[in-house]
DNA sequence: CTTTTTATGCTATTGACCATAACACAAAAT
DNA sequence: ATTTTGTGTTATGGTCAATAGCATAAAAAG
């Protein structure tokens, strides 16, 4: 059984990024959100009034699909909007969420960890060296 | 401007991959196909006769969702289903099938030249090794 | 031999995530 | 004063993944 795409780093790279996506997912489990809402809160949680267009720029995600996340967390309770500047929202955590912010931080570690324990630390930080050096 | 998600692999892995299949959906351009099919019709290029089961076993693709993209490619004259034995349909490319080939190896490689090019050979090599070990 | 288990191909459906366009508005630049 | 740029938002379509369910056939187990 020839497998042709298994000399290809890229094959590998998607189906790693999908092994470290699902395990995130499911440590977030009955917290009812999925990857990109915890993104995005460890983003709001480190940049308190950051705007959604700033966080769409470090997430790679477009403005346009930040503001449904963004409201649904609003509905949660999670974050709130505060006018800024201009045309400009300020996102903050409200006190529920950062209550919930030790549970977001633990279970975005756990892909991470699988990784680690699969790979190395040593394998982990030289490929991490590697593809930050990515545009 | 804080950025939790930089010493993170996973976040630089899905990010990576994004731009490789990216790089690869546009190098396939006017075929009219996408890196799923691709991916596809090399791996029965490789293995003539191959299963669709077998075919979704190697690229982590549900047999479910496998099944429609060969219809397609069916339907454009690329591809052919012959039965064999039991229940079984091995896929073999047809001529048109052959003669698109070429194409698909060439496009396939553009992720990674890509990479190639931004991270060198030596790292590729040794992150492709490293993502090699992983289950 | 009969029954159960396993595997295959397929359809249908749902959901997550991405991408584009368009709009209203405000600030900044010209 | 006019143009350009940026922001938040809604709407929409598209790709891909995931699940359940069906019919069928081979293999395994009784």
């Amino acid at each position: 059984m020839r497998h042709p795409l298994d000399p290809m780093l890229g094959f590998h790279l998607v189906r790693t990024a999908n092994l470290a996506l699902r395990a995130v997912n499911a440590a977030y489990g009955d917290l009812g959100i999925r990857h990109p809402d915890g993104a995005v809160l460890l983003v709001i949680d480190a940049n308190p009034g950051i705007t959604q267009s700033s966080i769409g720029r470090l997430l790679n995600i477009q403005r346009s699909n930040i503001a449904p996340m963004v409201s649904r967390l609003v509905d949660r309770g999670w974050l709130e909007r505060r006018p800024g500047k201009g045309k400009t929202i300020g996102m903050f955590l409200t006190e529920s969420g950062q209550r919930i912010m030790p549970a977001i931080h633990a279970a975005s570690t756990a892909g991470e960890n699988m990784i680690t324990t699969s790979i190395g630390a040593d394998a982990y930080a030289a490929t991490l060296e590697t593809l930050k050096r990515l545009r």
